[in-house]
DNA sequence: CATGAATGAGCTTTCATTCAT
DNA sequence: CATGAATGAAAGCTCATTCAT
């Protein structure tokens, strides 16, 4: 007689069935029984959890923006220190990206949908980004300690890192095709690390 | 007796059907039958002229870089003046995700697919980046004339103008509600250019 | 702390709800969710109250046949009038048809399904007909009174002022349609209602 | 090697069994498979011809229609003898709902639906009735042989007739089981066929 | 060169109902 | 007495593709 699933475990199991399934075939390709499947559970549970594909692929894309907002809530630094706090911020964001590369594909499925379903979602729209908030605090301890400029936005900054992080790996493959190189490697990654951080810091201090 | 569509329009019709509605609604949600119907051909037509839909979409991926790839040739600029060609080389990129917006879901598509298509694709690979030999000569004048980092190198900087206007319209939609921004104002859409060629500048000048 | 159902309410109100529901989609069409949701309870308590959507349908029928009943035998009239209680009767059938079309269209329900479920019920055939009984009277008494002919059934009366009038109100739609006409309009249906008081006295009178 | 079923006939079995099928079942009875099955044929065929369930059945309902309408047309009869001639109608009408049964459970259906689905057919209002034409050609002969009451309209007499053979037919079965008796004997039928053309010539003839 | 007809497999969702406490 | 959880089967419909001329 095998284990019975308990009723949280099941809807648990759904939900991150669902994104990984998501997050490797998107939003039209992860069909409703790949996920069912892949949560060891029947395409029918799936709709009394959730209601509907799409309500489950909203519960999903909020609780990918939780993560990410609890994982940067975690992000305790010594603001005091604004040149190291910002390359351990970088490194942060990029890691970030490498370790949960679901986190990516789910945002590009919902910006290929134009971004409905955020719009549908009443908790997604809570998530303050902590991260603007702590690269804030550095930016005016440098500034204080007159090693940054006064005229940088934090926002600037941290869709900056953002995007040269993000766009690394959310388009590594047709990059690799391109350039001719692979990108995942090690040292590829730590290349690209390095020249992020020489950029934000040269686009931040006063005398570089 | 209504015109009798020729065969090379019937062909192209269905072809940019296909990028239009592959772009709008990936691979998977690009169905036959809605590029068929928005050729105003029917699904029959796709398979004799493109042999499956897949082909279709390699097709359709080879086009878009093609034309990407012809608009950067078309790039010509003196490149004598380092700062401001890097200045009009951003400008180039940004105007051209606005003004292509498929380009970028497209290529979204792609990578959901680990790439799949493009390493299929026989000629998507001849395309090399007239940008990047652009970028490498700018740099290299920008270095003579005492102006520039010796040890910039031109495929970085490549990435990073594309990484921060690539992400910046990728993601629009999901930045917009995280934000609580509109960021396709031209307003906005000035203000971020001009903070990534200060970024840009400032990541190769020698005295910023 | 929200008022408690009681059992006696939650089961009335299913009963309704799915009288309401049945008589509007149907025996197929009327789903057991539609009714518990018009019901503002869940689909469990049809199954624990009535066994099955077939029980609920035969108590639902059995109602409908026992209200049609009660209200014939609330008809309290004149019999020694008998012109004018045949009037009486015609105005009574078709208004009840116009104040419950839900018998209609359980009726026509039922008969879609063969009379299946009113062989099954074991009350609904203790229905006699009041009314049938009433017509006879009436035709008795005109008889006696030199006023009606001898060879009339009173069954025959009564199926005649029973099809008229049910089927005006259950073809109203179709027939709408087909003469272009608008047949709900009180107008309308009393001049429905005058033709068949014409056509009926003339067929039970020895001189119209 | 079975017999390739022409392009014809996979359409017209469909549309034929569609009417077997929704006569019997009703409209959410009468499920996709089960007229698949009944054609012979494959559920997908059913949206290759005609697009969605609801457009087979606006045709099912056209074509029935047009059969009424049709059989109408066909009714030659002598309308000088204006007696006969409507005794004759009476026995058109009667024999061709006995003959035609799937024509009420037809209407039926779609009055059950509010009529909304020929509301949305645009050939289903083109048939005018033949047979209210005929009527009226009968009565006016009747008055001029100075045989029929002038102030009787032919919508009218037409109605009487239709109703009482539609719901003699229509609902045979709880009939059958409230009466107790059995309907669709021989007798039964002639006599009620004998009771409407006396009541329907009484209701018209100057001198009774 | 072009196209109408056909199709098996899969899709999301809803069906009436039972399990288990 | 009442109800949350679960479910197999079937529903209507769309998928990319091939047949046959």
């Amino acid at each position: 007689m095998p284990a019975k699933a308990t009723s949280a475990s099941t809807r648990d199991n759904i939900l991150s069935a669902a994104t990984r399934v998501f997050a490797r075939y998107g939003y039209e390709g992860g069909s409703v029984e790949k996920i069912s499947r892949s949560a060891k559970s029947v395409d029918r549970m799936i709709y009394y959890y959730f209601g509907s594909k799409e309500g489950l692929f909203i519960e999903v894309l909020e609780n990918a923006y939780r993560r990410m907002n609890d994982a940067e809530l975690k992000l305790k630094l010594d603001t005091s220190q604004p040149i190291d706090g910002l390359n351990r911020v970088i490194g942060f964001v990029l890691s970030y990206y490498r370790k949960n590369p679901e986190f990516i594909t789910l945002l590009n499925t919902e910006n290929l949908q134009r971004g409905k379903h955020i719009a549908k979602s009443e908790r997604a729209r809570e998530y303050s980004s902590p991260a603007i908030a702590i690269i804030s605090e550095l930016l005016q301890n440098g500034i204080a300690q007159k090693l940054f400029r006064k005229d940088v936005s934090a926002r600037n900054v941290y869709l900056l890192i953002v995007a040269t992080a993000y766009f690394y790996m959310s388009n590594r493959f047709t990059l690799a095709a391109f350039l001719g190189e692979n990108l995942q490697t090690t040292d590829a990654i730590d290349a690209w690390q390095s020249f992020i951080s020489s950029t934000v810091l040269r686009s931040v201090l006063l005398k570089p």
